[in-house]
DNA sequence: ATAAAAACTTGTCGCGCGTAAATAAATAAT
DNA sequence: ATTATTTATTTACGCGCGACAAGTTTTTAT
């Protein structure tokens, strides 16, 4: 880093003695270069500490290497999960990642979607709000950004889908709770925000009718993204009221059984498998935090890492043109067995 | 938004019937042009949908209206809802903020850093790693773009910190603990990845001679962002040997709490301050989740509010070049009593 | 050694906007 | 109405790069 600064590309271009066009060339793909010549520009980039304005490359690319991340709520651990691993296959594949979360707002998904728009990115992986977001922006913007959907597959929009395959969630871990105890009840958000709630509702009702048992569900009261103050009052509630008809719960997400299991707390029942125990809790989605509830939550994983590994490779398809027709891709989860059910 | 496509200010200027300078006058600050002007731009602007192209616009520009905000884990609930605030404020003072997290990883800090200097950013909020951080990095990066460090205070670097008042923290609960019971040890990471953790100790330390009583500390093994599973490893250790000298144990942080709660389940200890509890806990942060824990954690809440607040204000004086010294803001976090401690 | 292909050079244009200076028009003050 | 002041217009240039064409050199294949 000695040397003088370095201006632009054509005075970099004239230190290491390449024309601009190849320099240009270079910093668009260094393998599209000759070996020797890539050696001497990168000489150079060690001693003179230069790097091309991003303004004014992105001007009249029409690749921009931008890709946009757009996630309806950060501060959920499992979005924050899932962006961090979508954000560094993304930089692996050299391009420029950008976070943004919609808040759990639509208005706010609509900005994001419209300031995404100006900066011309090559791709955008969007999981968006579900039931709350506005589906003609949407199908909108998918129609003029290849965009892949990811874990909340909304009215089949965009031309690739990502995503668990949530009936087989909900089917997995009845089956293991009629198999271990009494049939499980399910504890559900009214008005979910994540379209996925309904996909397991339905698995849940099938997984029940196939054991032979009759579905019983339970509805919690409340709106938007503060799940485990509603899985912790209206789970309340509902044990008070004695509403389950087993003492099996399942809950359809992992963050409304935190809050039923602080619900259970509260009301001193003893959760867990054990002869001591009075009711078993499970939930869904092997949420980073339920190894640390008490007891640890019993729960179906989400393949964080197939989804995003998935999700990359789709864009990638649809970036490179291949493959126009919608394409959906459901992923299996797996049982994670701990002491709550 | 009918009419023909507008393809650049050239075109919109002419359909608006205003001259190009003028309407980039208007884009650059729509009070600074006439208001029978502004009403014409923003007439055209309803009818033919046209926005300046952002590569364009920035590519001459001194000031960019770009923000960028950093922190070490966004995985971190605490991190995340600091960020969340963060990006609303430089939203509604009209501004563009990117989120940027640096995964614990000092490279990704660099890297992020290097990545934000291209931007050419007005402004930068950076939490930065803390013990992990290279501090050259971080304070030549200062030098060059104005920055406000907030959250942790990496050795005076910069010219502003906000962030709470730590000693206060531990301060404060553990005048609560012992006014209310037993007097605490305190739990913390040997190794902690935030510099907070430090002044925490301090502060308990204090606290605790203040109060005539002995510190206890009691230090896990460990490293990294895995908190939750180093306060279970760890603290199952140290009750099964017996380590702490009374049934108050305060623990460094809320997510430490978290496992150190799940700790005191596996071993079968009830938490609380009822009469059939046999030990007491508390955190300091106020998570978004202590209070679903079981029982709900009494903890020292971060007033998030007051610190996005008093961040983004002096990044404005920054920018404004307004008071050049070096300021500090600590914040006082208030005492939140839930079931237990 | 020769031909063909690949990589590089030179030169030139244009992208969409910021910005500045000189001029003209509109508003405000007297 | 006249002058002073603010605001808009016209004209012109430059930013840093991508893209392209035509010519030159280097590498690879025959």
């Amino acid at each position: 880093m000695v040397g003088a600064k370095i201006k632009n590309m054509e005075e970099f271009a004239a230190v290491s003695g390449i024309s601009r066009p190849t320099v240009s060339k270079y910093f668009n793909d260094p393998e599209s270069v000759r070996a020797s010549t890539r050696e001497r520009i990168e000489q150079a980039l060690k001693t003179y500490d230069y790097r091309p304005n991003i303004y004014a490359m992105n001007q009249n690319r029409k690749l921009t290497k931008n890709i946009g991340i757009v996630v309806p709520y950060l501060a959920d651990p499992v979005f924050a999960e899932l962006a961090r691993s979508l954000e560094q296959r993304c930089l692996d594949a050299g391009y420029r990642p950008t976070l943004y979360s919609s808040h759990g707002v639509q208005s706010h998904e609509n900005d994001i979607l419209d300031s995404l728009r100006s900066l011309k990115p090559t791709g955008v992986l969007l999981a968006a709000l579900g039931r709350a977001s506005d589906k003609r922006v949407i199908e909108k913007f998918c129609a003029d950004v290849p965009t892949v959907l990811f874990d909340s597959n909304v009215e089949d929009l965009g031309l690739a889908f990502v995503g668990s395959d949530n009936p087989q969630f909900s089917n997995l871990i009845v089956d293991y709770l009629c198999r271990t105890g009494e049939p499980p009840s399910f504890f559900e958000m009214k008005s979910p925000p994540n379209p996925n709630a309904n996909k397991r509702r339905m698995g849940y009702i099938a997984g029940m009718e196939k054991m032979g048992f009759t579905p019983q569900i339970i509805q919690a009261e409340g709106e938007g993204w503060g799940i485990e103050e509603i899985g912790l009052r209206e789970g309340y509630k509902a044990l008070e009221q004695g509403a389950f008809a087993t003492n099996t719960v399942l809950c359809s997400n992992d963050r409304l059984a935190i809050g039923f299991l602080s619900a259970c707390y509260e009301r001193n029942l003893r959760v867990g498998r054990g002869a001591d125990a009075s009711i078993r809790v499970a939930g869904q989605d092997d949420h980073p935090f339920s190894r640390f509830t008490c007891p640890a939550l019993t729960t179906i994983a989400q393949d964080y890492e197939s989804i995003s590994r998935e999700t990359m490779q789709r864009l990638f398809q649809l970036i490179e043109g291949e493959s126009q027709e919608r394409t959906a891709t459901f992923l299996e989860g797996k049982l994670v067995m701990r002491e709550s059910a």
